[in-house]
DNA sequence: CGGGTTTGACCTGCGC
DNA sequence: GCGCAGGTCAAACCCG
C-alpha cells in the first residue's frame, strides 16, 4: 500500500518554496510599499503553513483510515476465499451425487425442460460474494435490498418454483451503476471482469430503454445472471443488476491481444468512472440499516480503490497538479 | 465452424 | 378467467 507515500507527501510542505524562488528584490524607489508587501507576504506564508499543517493532519488521518480499510479488506478476502473453497468442495460432492439428473434434463423437449433447468439452477447454490473489482475497475459488488439472508433451502426439492426463486433472489442481488456514453445505444455490457452471454432482451414498462439479460458464460455451472438497462432518469447511467454469485474465480484477463468476442469484459469498454452511488441514495430511504449498508459500500469501494494502480496513478497526478497551485 | 447476438414467441406469476 | 409484464427460450443470423 502506498499510505507511506501519502504520509510522505505531507512533508511536501517542507519543500514548498512559498512565494517562489525569487531573485533578490531590486532596490526600488518605494521601500515603504516593499515593506508593506513583505509583511503581507508573511501573512500569506503563515496562512499557507497553517493550511499545510491542517492538510498534513488530514492526510495522516486518511492514511490511518486507509490502513484500517485495507486490513479489513484483507481479512474479508481471506474469509471469502475460505468460504468459496468450502462451497466448492460441497459443490463437487453434490454434483457427483446428482450427475444423472443433469444428464436427463439436457435431452428433453424445447419448452418443458425450462423448469428443470431452473431447478438445477436454484439447486446449485452460489458461494458467498465474490467481490468484483480485481479487474482494476471500480466494479464493487454491492448487496442491495433489505435482506441478506442466505438461501438455505436450495438443496431441497421444492414444489413452487416461484417460492424458490424468491428465496434465492433474497440471497444475492447486487446493483452496479456505470456511467456510459448516452450516444452509444449498444452499450449493454458492463465491464466487470466476467464473461457474459446475452440470452434475451426486453423492453420493460417503466423504462423505454430495453433491458438485456446476461448469463455467466465462463463456467457452465455458474448460475449468476445479470440484467443491464439504462437508467430511465439518466440515460448515461447503465444499471447492472446481478443475481446470485459466481461459483468460480474471475476469468483471466486477455488484454492487449484484442480480447475475446463480445459478451466478455472486452466487449465494451465503458470509459467513464463507474459506480455512481448517488442513484442508490435516491432509491433508499435513510434508515439506519441502509446507512450501514452505504457505509459498507463505501468501505468496499475505498478498499478497491486503494488496490487499483490506475486509481493510484490518477491520484498521484491529480495531487501533483494541485500541490503547486496551493 | 463454433460461439455470440438478435428477436419473436412462449411461459409464468400477479393483479384485477 | 383474463390480460399484462417480466423473464426465458431457441431458431436464425452474424462474425472472426
Amino acid at each position: 500500500m502506498d499510505e507511506q507515500w501519502m504520509i510522505g507527501q505531507t512533508s511536501l510542505s517542507l519543500g514548498l518554496n512559498v512565494g517562489g524562488p525569487r531573485r533578490a528584490p531590486p532596490v526600488t524607489r518605494d521601500h515603504v510599499e516593499e515593506d508593506f508587501m513583505s509583511s503581507k507576504k508573511n501573512h500569506v506564508v503563515e496562512a499557507l503553513e497553517a493550511e499545510l499543517q491542517r492538510v498534513g493532519k488530514e492526510n495522516r488521518k486518511l492514511s490511518d483510515m486507509l490502513r484500517a480499510l485495507v486490513a479489513k479488506y484483507s481479512d474479508l478476502q481471506g474469509k471469502v476465499s475460505g468460504m468459496m473453497a468450502a462451497a466448492a468442495a460441497a459443490n463437487s460432492h453434490r454434483q457427483s451425487s446428482t450427475t444423472s439428473e443433469g444428464g436427463s434434463a439436457a435431452s428433453a423437449t424445447r419448452k418443458r425442460p425450462r423448469s428443470d433447468s431452473l431447478d438445477t439452477a436454484s439447486r446449485n447454490p452460489s458461494p458467498p460474494l465474490a467481490v468484483a473489482g480485481s479487474s482494476g475497475r471500480f466494479a464493487v459488488s454491492v448487496p442491495v435490498g433489505p435482506d441478506q439472508a442466505e438461501c438455505t433451502s436450495v438443496h431441497e426439492p421444492c414444489n413452487s418454483k416461484r417460492v424458490r426463486v424468491d428465496e434465492c433472489k433474497a440471497s444475492r442481488v447486487s446493483k452496479l451503476y456505470v456511467h456510459a456514453d448516452p450516444a452509444d445505444l449498444s452499450l449493454q455490457v458492463v465491464k466487470d471482469g466476467y464473461q457474459w452471454r446475452k440470452y434475451g432482451q426486453k423492453v420493460t414498462k417503466d423504462n423505454p430503454c430495453p433491458r438485456a439479460y446476461f448469463r455467466c458464460s465462463f463456467a457452465p455451472s455458474c448460475q449468476v445472471k445479470k440484467k443491464v438497462q439504462r437508467s430511465a432518469e439518466d440515460k448515461t447511467v447503465l444499471v447492472a443488476t446481478y443475481d446470485g454469485d459466481h461459483n468460480h474465480a474471475q476469468p483471466p484477463k486477455q488484454q492487449g491481444s484484442g480480447g475475446r468476442k463480445s459478451g466478455d469484459a472486452a466487449a465494451v469498454c465503458v470509459s467513464a468512472a463507474p459506480v455512481l452511488v448517488q442513484q442508490q441514495r435516491k432509491q433508499e430511504a435513510s434508515t439506519a440499516e441502509q446507512v450501514a449498508d452505504r457505509k459498507n459500500l463505501a468501505e468496499q469501494m475505498a478498499a478497491t480503490l486503494t488496490r487499483d494502480p490506475g486509481f493510484k496513478a490518477a491520484l498521484v497526478s491529480a495531487l501533483s497538479g494541485r500541490i503547486p497551485a496551493a
